[in-house]
Formats: structure tokens, sequence, C-alpha cells
DNA sequence: ATATCATTTGGCTATATTGCCAAATGCGCA
DNA sequence: TGCGCATTTGGCAATATAGCCAAATGATAT
């Protein structure tokens, strides 16, 4: 792996650990419906403000979601909603993975 | 949130983080075309036999991959293989990412 | 049985990530 | 202009992750 190649699999990388924490992942998922106001996720998840905010911030700089601010608010929206397509294959890893724990216990 | 909801994102979360990796990632693709022997990830990545083994036990814990054993070695061969359908919108993330700081230096 | 080879495990240090608090920012309204 | 609200930023302590070395394991071949 040479040095280009090696920075190329840095950035891809950075994109999926943007999304690889529980929190962010809720978030991601609750974009699917279109955009969401910051505060209604500090309301729904409990965090701190502060919290979810750095959270948002993974995602922005991973070119996962954009921001827009209107009045008081700022609203996130999926800038890239092919991200929401990995949820499917994430579930049949899990479900595989249960089934494997599952035949060891017979 | 409640409990059991927050379970299911850990663990959802915790298959991403599996891929969330350089080493992990290239690995991952290079399974693309089948089953390979943990001494070729040794040798194309430049890195120590016990750094590649762990990596390798995270996407085994995380239900991605499956080891197979024949005689002294150890092949490792995709288990799911969806995984793989991630990587054409980790691209895409990119190139709008790349795109975006573009538009900014105009 | 023993030596050998491929891989895994344990242990350690360095670095990165998380989540809280407090303080700073930025925008709209009185 | 100056206040108040929504959000971001800075800083810190706790925890998690990465990668190296050395030692342990497990199968094969002698």
């Amino acid at each position: 792996m040479d040095e280009r190649e090696k920075r190329r699999y840095e950035a891809k990388a950075k994109v999926l650990k943007a999304l690889a924490h529980p929190t962010r992942l809720w978030i991601v998922e609750k974009l699917a419906d279109g955009e969401h106001c910051v505060c209604e996720f500090v309301n729904e998840l409990e965090h701190d403000f502060s919290t979810i905010s750095k959270h948002l911030a993974v995602l922005r700089e991973a070119g996962i979601v954009q921001d827009n601010k209107r009045g008081k608010q700022v609203f996130y929206e999926l800038k890239v909603p092919c991200v929401l397509r990995f949820m499917s294959c994430v579930e049949a890893v899990m479900e595989s993975q249960a089934m494997t724990h599952a035949a060891l216990l017979e």
C-alpha cells in the first residue's frame, strides 16, 4: 500500500468512523425523513447540547450531513442519503452473528 | 431512546466501527474476490503479524468475516458480502465533500 | 515426542474519542 | 443597543483503540 492509497483508505475510514457511533447513527436515521433541528436531537436523546453538537460536527466534517441555519435554529439534513442503505446490511451482519452464536449454544 | 433501542444502536455501531479503520477496510476489500490467508495480509500491509491478527479479530467478532483453518494456515472470507456495497456510497460522500471544499476556495 | 511454522494472546505505551461543564458566539427581538 | 435563546467551542478526565514486542498456542512434519 503506497502513500497515496494509504491516504485514500484513511479518508474512507473517516466516513465510516463518523457513522460508527450509536448517537450519530440514531441521528442519521432520524434524518431519513428530512431536515431536523438540533434541539430535537437534544430533546430526544438524553445528552448535553454540547455533546450533540460535537456529534453533528463529526458528521458534518465527514461530509454526511449539512447544516442550514434559519433564524435562531440550526437544521441538519443528509447531504448524501445513500448512507441510509447501509442499515439493512448492518442488520444482516447482526443477524448472521446472532445465528452463529445461537448455533454455538446447541 | 429506551434501553433496548440503545443496545440495538450500540450493536449497529459496533459493526460499522469494525469497518472504520484503514487497515480493516483494506482487508475487507481484498476479500471481495474470495478467501485469503492471513500471511498475505501481513506481506502486503507493512504491519506486524499480531497487529493484523487483532484487526481480523475485530472483523470476526463483528460478524463480518469468518476464519477457515486449513493445515498450518488460517484463511479468512467475507461472511456477509453486502458490506462491499458500502464502498461506492463512501466514495460518493468523499466526492461530495471534495466538491464542497473546492467550492469554498472559489 | 519434538521442532517448526502460522497465528493468536497478553501486556504495555501512545494516541484518539467521548461526554460533561463553563464560556464564547451569533442571530433576532425589545 | 443590549438581552436572551440556540448552538458551538475550549478544556478536561475517563475510557477505548492501535500497534509493537514477547510469550503462548495449535497443527504438521521429522
